[in-house]
DNA sequence: CCATGGTAACTACGATTGTAGTAATCCTGT
DNA sequence: ACAGGATTACTACAATCGTAGTTACCATGG
């Protein structure tokens, strides 16, 4: 089945995607102050190259009608990460997401009180969505 | 601060530890047998140079005292996993774990009913700890 | 005793990754 | 009109990855 969204994107692509869905669109040198702006000092070239990888494998589009060349994200954030989740799960945890969750929730990086968060949430989105549907 | 187990295992290096805990402890031949079993035809060598590359990390132990070699994973499966999954928390969603698993949800990866059972089982866990604690 | 099959050590190799340099071009202010 | 900064295109390059071939050894069965 084809992916939703692209091919696999490397640790350093994610970055700077996530600096581009952070400016929505912009220049190279945006992206290169955003990524900046989170501790990631990159060479100009550098996020360039990035950018063009992206641009490559879909994962960005180019608006080149204009310079300095406009980017912008093909996809939603939500998609890409979803994703790289489900990916991860199927790698890792061999499918496994609950025995992911547990261990989560064992590694006190989720509380008890964060998971019943989440299920009051979505129970909430369920509700609400329910005549939408 | 430093990881519980090792420097980073790539995903080859991983298939085969998985498979590596599997049998516990053995040989190459072991590992690879494991690995076709689960559907990862190898070649014998490459089988070895994966699991010298794990030796080199220290994930795994090698007993050269007699031949063939005994291979035996350096950390238990859970420690690694959750090495992993750390890491992965942090790359990919910014440390948010509640919104990682918020997406297994939504994706119905987990489903509510899955989410409430892990909760109870947590809970009990809990309950049973106590005195040993 | 000697060939053969298993095993280990070392080498290979194209692809990808992360990071960046260089060359060429294009505005823009003086 | 030109120098200099911005911008793009192309190239680089060492490290790592995934996969495997080659060489050499050694024990065992015939």
């Amino acid at each position: 089945m084809p992916r939703a969204t692209s091919p696999e994107l490397t640790n350093a692509e994610l970055r700077v995607l996530k600096a581009l869905w952070q400016v929505e669109r912009g220049s190279v040198a945006d992206v290169r102050s955003e990524l900046a702006r989170r501790g990631q000092e990159l060479a100009y070239t550098t996020v360039m190259t990035l950018l063009g990888r992206l641009a490559t494998k879909r994962a960005v589009l180019v608006d080149k009608e204009r310079e300095p060349f406009v980017y912008s994200p093909a996809h939603r954030k939500e998609s890409v990460l979803r994703d790289r989740l489900r990916e991860f799960v199927r790698e890792v945890f061999d499918g496994q997401a609950d025995s992911l969750v547990l261990n989560l929730v064992e590694d006190e990086t989720l509380t008890r009180a964060e998971l019943r968060a989440i299920e009051r949430k979505i129970a909430e989105a369920e509700k609400a969505g329910k005549d939408k549907k």
